[in-house]
DNA sequence: ATTCTATACATAGCATTACAATGCATTGCT
DNA sequence: AGCAATGCATTGTAATGCTATGTATAGAAT
């Protein structure tokens, strides 16, 4: 395959990583966003983002942080660095060449987007 | 998660389905099909493809059958049948949910189909 | 004729990954 | 005080694609 099998396996360390890009987030508040902007389609498990978010980090991705006001719950708010977006800059264009590449085979003929 | 895991950890099932419904193939023929077809992006594995194959018939989306001219090398033929068209059809529709929903995560808002 | 390459089907073992299940702690509401 | 929602986290499991390997045949090259 010449798509990495990461993105093969599921896309969602990409969706994680572009939640990320538009602002620093902790993980329930992921999961929560992730609902909402994919319209209910992706519903992440704990045990399927802490893995991840624990992954980019360690990996250089993304750095994370207590915060929280005074006196209110401490969040653990996550935040992508330049090596993070580097990465998914070439994962969205993986994604693009992957989805392009479905629907050829699928349709039989080059995608009409309609 | 809506979209079934099958569909998420690989949409290997539905490209091989996708391409029996054109015609009947052999599994060797299909590898290279898939390759052609995906503009090389798909370069499907043998160790990948028969296991899915033997599944598929298992459950009854598909037949097989040799064949070859006298002679000439016997090739084991899959042929989709109804079932696995109803399936496929099933699947169509979820990819597209797929598609979709990582496209709007991936954009930030919905996808203006370039 | 023999060697090599492409063709062709097949399986075992491994690594990855998402999920279910669970645990623990905090906050806000009644 | 009791309960539901919030919030971070880990363990074990099942699914799935890949690597590696094995076997065998057809056709081309030497």
């Amino acid at each position: 395959m010449k798509v990495s099998k990461e993105l093969l396996k599921g896309s969602t360390v990409i969706l994680v990583l572009s939640l990320l890009e538009r602002e620093p987030m902790y993980g329930y508040q992921m999961i929560k966003e992730m609902e909402k902007q994919s319209n209910g389609v992706f519903v992440l498990k704990e045990g399927t983002l802490y893995p991840i978010l624990h992954a980019l980090e360690a990996n250089g991705m993304i750095v994370s942080y207590w915060w929280g006001n005074e006196g209110t719950r401490q969040r653990k708010y996550y935040r992508i660095i330049n090596k993070g977006k580097q990465y998914l800059k070439e994962k969205r264009k993986e994604w693009e060449t992957f989805r392009s590449a479905v629907d050829k085979v699928l349709t039989g003929e080059v995608c009409t987007c309609s």
